[in-house]
RNA sequence: GCCCGGAUGGCGAAAUUGGUAAACGUUGCGGUCUCAGAAGCCGUUGGAGUACAAUCCUUGAGAGUUCGAGUCUCUCUUCGGGCACCA
């Protein structure tokens, strides 16, 4: 029989979801893999041929492992609580549940048929109740810690209330709010429940605070940093404005140092490593409080402003301090005669939207408040400012001016009239520009006069830290991140309040289950949807917190669920979690750099310091896969004079005789860029009459490289190619494409090349009447070569992830054996074992033929290199003569090393260079002449 | 502006530590088989050159190191990604 790949395929996905094939036990006597993708969120539009991309090469991967003897945990599961489901309910009505539940199904049907070796029985869905039990359970636990700075780790809550009980306040170094209070053990003592509640809110690692966040108005909801991209929300688009609102938040600031130094610990790509360590943006500096002149203490509540600077140095330089224009001393530091002057200035600013402020980076604009500080560092009265270019977010919103060494600080010097002031020997041309160089010795700077960087930077820290005046300090760029979403399809937060205060609901009446609503919207005060729901109140007494956690919840620690993924009395056991420790494979798209990738490290090391968790860090390895592009067909209409659409089409060639305007078509009725004229005009049926106008008897057509969407008639759909070609030669062909990490067009061109290589590799196996047809014997030296050049190849391209050079060397072993006329059964079997992980269904077939046991093959030995096979009698030699001229000489293998240097001086074609003559020179590397020099 | 990553035939690409660039696939062209098509098989497919060959040139541009550079160093061009008044 030909090539049957349609039945083949059903027939080994059929049996390995009977046989449970792939279920992974528990099994010490091998080291265990962990392989994971990032798992789907299931939208309505199912899988186009960009999505498997990965999932193919994790699957290589992990049924290669599993050939290597190890115990291989390769899992799939849905992020199945998300903003598409719950906008479609909007619209329609139906249940998200429903929804999801219909795109699940899809997905799955679509997942099964390109034969992945998952292990469904421990599928996971965020959304579903037994899962997002466990879910809300890390949020509890999150609720109950604290970060402690002395022993660098989260602890229970218990500890915490336990320093107060001993020495109130003092004793405690913390990550917690800006302002708490200082108490001792007594005031402790005398604080009542809700005070005490109030004070501990502080310190949790999840806490209810009002704080400045991104609005969506569109959405009805709030977003995390990395969910706003240039003042518009990541998903859909939308405009993004601040707003201050009480809202749940995620202390991960605390692991802030932990997650940048865990970065060296792992092998990830070098720009998501990147990514994560400006998204953290640690800087090293000083913080140094400028005494306010004529300030009083007792009216403003504080006498002087702290400014945070990575260049103390430069402190002798300071010629001005701006502060944010929200920064909250800026009022009550306005003199009365510069109210005018500055409230107009901060009318303007708010005016501009926070994508005006980013962007207008050229205008240099500020105002005085009329008051002056006093520089510690020698006592000099400086001009207070406040201006747009300093963040209120960011350091402590006050900024000291250094015109000299930083180039926004002198245009702003320059735009005002402020002095500048130079102070390092090796600053250049600074009445043109700024200079922030860290070279030469100080000069204008007071006792730091004549030192060098290093010890200057030093020398105030300490001098400045023994006068109260400021101390060293590291600041960090990232937030603490919003955990609350005004939104129905969420985790719902396992929260109740009492007199305005939160409180955590029983473990044991975990989960607090999502209820159901009439309207998906936010109720008419303006509360999220939840506040729809009738008769859901705690005890019946309490208002349950209306806002859902947001869509990273469910999948910060999903990869532990996999790991015992039906526990019912903990997310995952305490064996389950030894024995499989963490995830050796990652492989995702890179989109999620600073949300998903990060979020899950934060929860991973929370939990390991509560001693859930056994590692530091998650996932060891990553993989990005690139992402995969459409490629758009176009036609091109021609246009009359008003305009208008004629009822012409023209070849993409001859387009510029006529006014066109570009159409898309459907790629699947394009081949090699030429229209099918007859499949066109099924698919435009207003154009069955319309005249074409060809080039050498085609239509050409034009191409661009767009996003993939079904509105731009360029999807491709796996299905139809696992219909004409079997899911064997999609797997392969999709690995073959390029390198997986990189981003690239789709083509369907070449699957016929693959698809031509399976039928040859069938054929192989097969006599002229296709009867299967192999020989036992002893395998000639050639058939072993090119076998083990395979078993080699293979083994060294899945190692290092270069899955499309095992492609191509798999045609070409292939080619090798054809040529060899080669049947023997020992060569075929090993070469069976070899593919399987690329295309396992026709491998599977071709293994039973050979006589071997249904669904033994993905358990067996991957074939020993061997490389006393590699050898040959004779081997070529090259030679190149002055670096230039190439010889390629052909020397027996039984040459010594003495005699091959022989060999060559004294080849035929060598003497004709050399012509009697001695070399002047010969080059040997790896004990091999390579060069000679004439 | 700053930080990463790229640039190799018509196209996707290979070249793992510096050692015969373009493997493998595709497209195009020619042939074979066939009533015909599909499938298969064979040849050819970077450029110049020639009757055939020999030979020379070619990895975005330019320089450098080296016997030898797609690979290493520097400068530039350009594409992609990330960050961006971050003090």
């Amino acid at each position: 029989m030909d090539y049957q790949f349609k039945e083949i395929e059903q027939k080994w996905q059929k049996h390995w979801a009977q046989n449970q094939t792939f279920k992974a036990e528990q099994d010490s006597s091998k080291p265990k893999f962990y392989v994971l993708d990032m798992f789907p969120y299931p939208s309505g539009a199912g899988l186009h041929v960009g999505h498997p991309l990965g999932y193919i090469a994790s699957d290589v991967f992990s049924r290669y492992k599993r050939l290597k003897g190890f115990n291989v945990l390769h899992p799939m599961g849905y992020d199945s609580f998300g903003l598409p489901a719950e906008q479609y309910a909007i619209q329609t009505g139906q249940h998200p549940a429903l929804t999801t539940e219909t795109n699940i199904n899809t997905y799955r049907k679509q997942l099964d048929q390109i034969g992945f070796s998952f292990d469904w029985n421990r599928e996971v869905r965020t959304s579903d109740p037994a899962y997002y039990k466990w879910t809300q359970w890390v949020f509890m636990q999150l609720f109950n810690s604290w970060y402690n700075l002395e022993t660098d780790r989260a602890e229970d809550i218990t500890s915490l209330i336990e320093k107060f009980n001993a020495a109130g306040s003092a004793d405690v170094k913390a990550v917690c709010d800006e302002e708490v209070a200082s108490f001792l053990p007594s005031d402790w003592a005398v604080m009542s429940a809700e005070q005490k509640q109030e004070e501990l809110l502080k310190y949790r690692l999840t806490y209810l605070r009002e704080s400045t966040v991104n609005w969506c108005p569109a959405l009805g909801t709030v977003l995390a940093n990395d969910e706003v991209k240039d003042g518009y929300s990541e998903r859909g688009g939308h405009p993004v404005e601040q707003k201050k609102m009480m809202q749940w938040s995620m202390r991960i600031s605390a692991y802030a140092e932990r997650l940048l130094q865990g970065l060296n610990t792992i092998d990830w790509p070098e720009p998501v490593k990147e990514m994560q360590r400006n998204w953290i943006g640690k800087s090293v500096g000083a913080s140094v409080r400028f005494k306010i002149e004529g300030a009083d203490a007792a009216v403003l509540g504080t006498d002087y402003i702290e400014v945070f600077t990575t260049r103390v140095d430069t402190i002798f330089g300071v010629s001005y301090l701006v502060l944010a224009p929200e920064h909250e001393l800026v009022a009550a530091l306005t003199t009365p005669g510069q109210e005018v002057a500055i409230n107009n200035y901060i009318t303007q600013t708010k005016k501009k939207s926070e994508l005006d402020r980013m962007a207008d980076t050229k205008t240099v604009s500020g105002a005085f408040t009329g008051s002056y500080v006093i520089n510690p560092v020698n006592g000099e009265c400086v001009q207070l400012w406040i201006a747009d270019y300093v963040l209120a977010g960011y350091g402590t919103g006050a900024v000291m001016g250094v015109p000299s060494g930083d180039q926004r600080d002198w245009l702003f010097a320059r735009h005002f009239d402020l002095p500048v002031v130079q102070i390092l020997d090796a600053q250049k041309d600074i009445e043109l520009q700024a200079d922030a160089t860290k070279e030469g010795k100080y000069l204008n700077s007071g006792f730091i006069n004549g030192l060098r960087y290093a010890e200057a930077t030093q020398t105030l820290n300490t001098w400045l830290e023994e006068r109260g005046a400021g101390k060293a300090k590291i600041n960090y760029r990232m937030r603490d991140a919003i955990f609350g979403r005004q939104r129905y399809w969420g985790e719902p937060i396992p929260v109740y309040f009492k007199d305005g205060l939160p409180y955590l609901i029983k473990e044991e009446e975990l989960p607090l289950l999502l209820p159901e609503i009439d309207k998906y919207l936010p109720t008419e005060t303006g509360e999220p949807p939840l506040g729809r729901a009738e008769d859901w109140s705690y005890e019946d007494q309490y208002d349950y917190e209306l806002s859902t956690m947001p869509g990273w919840a469910g999948s910060s620690w999903y990869w532990y669920r996999y790991m015992d993924a039906n526990n019912g009395t903990a997310f995952a056991s305490k064996e389950a979690i030894q024995y499989w420790k963490d995830v050796d494979l990652y492989i995702g798209g890179a989109e999620h750099a600073t949300g998903h990738l990060l979020y899950s490290r934060f929860w991973n090391k929370f939990l390991k310091d509560l001693g859930y968790v056994q590692e530091e860090e998650p996932f060891k390895k990553l993989i990005n896969q690139g992402m995969i592009q459409g490629r758009s067909n176009f036609v091109y209409r021609v246009v009359d004079a008003d305009g208008k659409g004629t009822n012409t089409l023209v070849s993409y060639g001859l387009r510029k005789e006529y006014k066109t305007s570009a159409l898309h078509v459907d790629v699947n009725i394009v081949e090699n860029e030429i229209l099918n004229i007859e499949k066109f005009k099924l698919f435009r049926p207003e154009f069955e009459q319309a005249e074409f106008i060809l080039e050498n008897g085609k239509y050409i057509c034009g191409v661009e490289v767009e996003k993939m969407s079904k509105s731009k008639f360029n999807v491709v759909n796996p299905d139809i190619l696992i219909e004409n070609y079997g899911a064997d030669t999609l797997r392969m062909y999709e690995m073959f494409l390029g390198p997986i990490e990189q981003s690239k067009p789709w083509n369907t061109n070449g699957i016929e090349g693959v698809f031509k290589f399976l039928r040859k590799f069938w054929r192989l196996f097969h006599n002229e009447a296709w009867v299967f047809h192999v020989e036992d014997g002893v395998p000639s030296k050639a058939e072993l070569k090119a076998l083990h050049k395979i078993i080699k190849k293979v083994q060294d391209d899945i190692e290092r992830f270069s899955f499309n050079t095992s492609v191509s060397s798999f045609m070409i072993a292939v080619n090798e054996l054809t040529e060899l006329k080669c049947k023997n059964r020992q060569v075929l079997e090993d070469l069976v074992v070899v593919l399987s992980s690329y295309a396992p269904h026709i491998c599977e077939e071709l293994w039973s033929l050979l006589g071997h046991k249904a669904g033994s093959l993905s358990f067996v030995s991957y074939p020993e290199f061997k490389p006393e096979y590699m050898v040959e009698d004779e081997f070529s030699y090259p030679i190149s003569v002055n670096g230039k001229t190439r010889l390629n000489l052909s020397l027996s293998l039984a040459l010594e090393p003495s005699a091959i240097e022989q060999a060559v001086l004294s080849n035929e074609d060598v003497q004709k260079y050399l012509e009697g003559k001695t070399p002047k020179k010969v080059i040997v590397v790896k004990g091999r002449i390579v060069n000679l020099v004439i």
